[in-house]
DNA sequence: TTGAAAGCGCTAACAC
DNA sequence: GTGTTAGCGCTTTCAA
């Protein structure tokens, strides 16, 4: 393989228990000893092995986050936050991709992937809380979103029913009265998007709005094309809605799509919220009204709840609920007369 | 730590190698066995530690891809290919994270932080050639991308320097004049984008059209944002561009927001045209014409000829060079009546 | 301040 | 078809 401490070690003459000691600082050493043994390392390219430290000591110094898509950019922003929020602890943060399998999700969960990995944060889709109940694995577990709660890990996730709750009321503020709701799972058992549902329905409760079966679109997956999809489905109906609230910003952006296709004004003719607060909606043709879930603090929480418990220095699992707010933009509130670009 | 080859063999009643071969399959063992030993493998719930493994044999089956934005859709789409390849030859695919950081892709080209990998695919943007020449580990290595060439490693990249000739040639073939480069980098030493720029130059110079700098946006980032500056800034000109033709993407759909926000119309006022062929630009207002690099086979060819070369069975390393297409769309040709935006 | 040595869990060479 | 065993590179205890 590489070079080894006992290659260092040889060829500073000393014992590998100084090498290593140069290497970690567990132990002072002399300080023409480190200088000698600094010179080999330096010279002869000496990178640790992390299979023989973890091997021995039981720690990689490595955690891993668990997205169920790539191309969402909600999961890439959250990543972001994770990744930087690791380095400054001084772990390595390792992406892996579910693809919103369960099998995966499963086998990530058990851990039998991975072993070089001291702790896992997991956004799933499928997983029940029985599976994770079920669970062997002794290597700490945090959770993020929405699917999975009452379990004994740490779990981030912002309220979803009343972010909902205030997406609707925003609606409703503005006059709309036939709300649709999109993103519905056509898995009816799992339905991962059932808080937010239960927020829209709350919602028109709360406005005396009735709940039209017709206003909610399924689909089977959560982006551009099937908003676009389900949006064209409710568009053909006699009697389209005025407004709707998109379980999140992909799906209301495939909407938008379909609006415009359809010779429609946004939001004049019908009103667009998304969820998400992704960056394509701050640029979109309409911008894109949004709840906007603190990603940054949902990404360093997950991470340092996860280093915490690592460590050995963690409390109780618990709850932890991220705020959000409501980002009003072009798709309900109109377009602004353009700021002067100068000319 | 967990449960361990020796626990099975223990509860089994067998030797430590029958329990490898059950798991590994490197010699065959008796039916019997196999089910005594599998039954105890269940019950314990074990998990082969992958760091001993590696220890001993060399290998992980972990091979990582490094790329330098998260948030740009077109690497996270490449990454999808290449997860999804990695896992049908058997490897694990672990997603790194420059951020663009000298630093940070000298260290993993290094391979100080990981060791555990197998192999390294990577997309450079400040990384130089000397670099990749004065690098020691052995583990091997994949480019991708256009920053890095002529390295004894396998390099896989379309041909930028053709592909913009073409998306230039496609404005000129509009009859568009004025056409604009959006997405020349602040680092003129560096300069991540060359080779575009010089696709776009020879383009120009093809049709007969003068080269000049005023239509030279430059950027310091490729994202929506440093698009839509760059973009404004050139509006403000005395004599605006008919045509904008962008380093990548998300340049074009910041450019467009300009525009839009100015007043101006795409493609009627000002065509736009990108480069990379993200969803985004397929569900935008207009949609963006754009050039198409084949982002399946640049992933699937990168983690192929990575693990080709992991187990020793590779050629020279050379240059591949994926095709690309050019995809028109709104902005460019104007609005359709209301169809589906092609797939 | 430094050294010697045990052993983490596994694979593979060698024996039977 | 199955068992024994030497180490892979490292951390860490015990001794000096």
């Amino acid at each position: 393989m590489g070079v080894s401490l006992k290659d260092i070690a040889l060829r500073a003459g000393v014992s590998l228990a100084t090498v290593s000691n140069v290497v970690n600082g567990y132990r002072p050493v002399g300080e023409a000893t480190r200088v000698r043994v600094q010179q080999a390392i330096d010279e002869l390219g000496y990178v640790p092995n992390l299979s023989a430290r973890h091997l021995r000591s039981g720690r990689t110094g490595i955690i891993a986050l668990a997205i169920p898509e790539l191309d969402n950019p909600y999961f890439a922003e959250l990543a972001g936050y994770a990744i930087r929020e690791a380095r400054s602890l001084g772990y390595t943060l390792l992406l892996e991709y579910t693809d919103s399998d369960r099998a995966t999700e499963l086998t990530l969960a058990e851990g039998n992937r991975s072993q070089i990995i001291d702790g896992l944060i997991l956004s799933p889709v499928q997983l029940t809380r029985a599976d994770v109940l079920a669970r062997r694995s002794t290597t700490p577990l945090v959770l993020i979103g929405e699917n999975v709660a009452e379990v004994p890990h740490d779990h981030i996730a912002i309220d979803n029913v009343a972010a909902s709750h205030v997406a609707v009321q925003h609606l409703v503020s503005l006059g709309r009265r036939r709300i649709a709701f999109l993103g519905a799972h056509a898995d009816t058992v799992r339905q991962p998007s059932r808080l937010r549902l239960r927020g829209y329905q709350e919602a028109l409760a709360t406005a005396g709005l009735p709940v039209e079966e017709s206003l909610i679109g399924t689909a089977s997956r959560f982006g551009r094309l099937d908003g676009l999809t389900a949006m064209r489905g409710m568009l053909a109906r006699a009697e389209p809605p005025d407004a709707v609230f998109a379980y999140n910003d992909l799906i209301a952006l495939g909407a938008m799509r379909a609006v415009t296709e359809a010779g429609l004004r946004i939001p004049e003719d019908i009103a667009v919220i998304g969820f998400d607060d992704i960056e394509e909606g701050r640029f979109s043709n309409p911008t894109l009204t949004t709840i906007a879930p603190d990603k940054e603090r949902i990404g360093r929480v997950a991470v340092g709840s996860l280093i915490a418990r690592v460590e050995g220095n963690a409390a109780e699992p618990g709850e932890v609920q991220p705020s959000f707010r409501l980002v009003t933009r072009e798709s309900t509130l109109g377009r602004f007369t353009p700021a002067p670009p100068s000319r």
